[in-house]
DNA sequence: AGCACA
């Protein structure tokens, strides 16, 4: 039983999460950990007695999150190994996306299953609002889905490869970029291969960072830069 | 262990 049996869902829960780390914190770096699999829509962490060390992040596809699950399990976040699954229900601002969202008055457990059916069955008259959201810009799943030649993400490392740099590049442009990041050790640059280089960072975490931050910047406006972990 | 979105 390594899942328990919950149906694939485009969300994520993950428990066992470092209860020390503030809430902020957490879901910041939840974003830049998972943003590799593919659009994240929401992260969300709450600190309540009931529901700390647990975190669900929300994509906007299904295989994102089966990669996801599949990639992180048991991944040292914080000293402790994530534990994740499928999340049990469909997050809010999933259905807000779908427009099926129902905002939840006062109710109970038992009540809410009446009302899912009550939902299903009526005919779908929902009016998609407005076009809303999509707002982060192009990250590292533009990259990654767009290319024919695309393998398996790497798992996480605390070096990071980069690709698509201008060919003179030098280790001091890429350090003043990447040691604005905690945890930045430093940069190695191929000299017989131009256009790529390695960042090292002192752990997964801060590397994941970075290229969060930094996934598709432009040394030039021809340049995006493709980050993704280096192979082990 | 624990499945929410306020």
């Amino acid at each position: 039983m390594l899942t328990g049996d919950i149906p694939p869902n485009q969300t994520i829960y993950i428990k066992n999460l470092n209860e020390k780390i503030k809430k902020e914190e957490l879901k910041r770096s939840l974003y830049a950990l998972f943003s590799q699999y593919g659009r994240i829509l929401d992260v969300v962490a709450l600190k309540t007695p009931k529901l700390r060390g647990q975190a669900w992040v929300a994509f906007s596809e299904v295989t994102a999150a089966s990669n996801a699950v599949r990639q992180m399990q048991n991944f040292p976040f914080y000293d402790k190994p994530m534990r994740i699954q499928y999340a049990k229900t469909k997050s809010d601002c999933v259905a807000k996306a779908e427009g099926s969202y129902v905002p939840r008055e006062k109710k109970k457990k038992q009540e809410e299953k009446a009302e899912r059916k009550r939902r299903t069955e009526e005919t779908q008259q929902s009016t998609v609002p407005n076009g809303t959201s999509a707002q982060n810009g192009a990250t590292a799943a533009s990259f990654r889905h767009g290319n024919s030649s695309s393998q398996e993400a790497s798992a996480p490392n605390n070096i990071l490869f980069i690709e698509n740099l201008p060919l003179e590049t030098n280790s001091m442009m890429l350090e003043l970029l990447f040691r604005q990041y905690p945890g930045f050790k430093e940069v190695r640059i191929i000299e017989a291969k131009p256009g790529i280089a390695f960042v090292e960072f002192e752990d997964d975490v801060q590397s994941s960072m970075a290229m969060q931050a930094l996934q598709g910047f432009k040394i030039t406006p021809q340049n995006p830069m493709a980050i993704t972990f280096a192979k082990k």
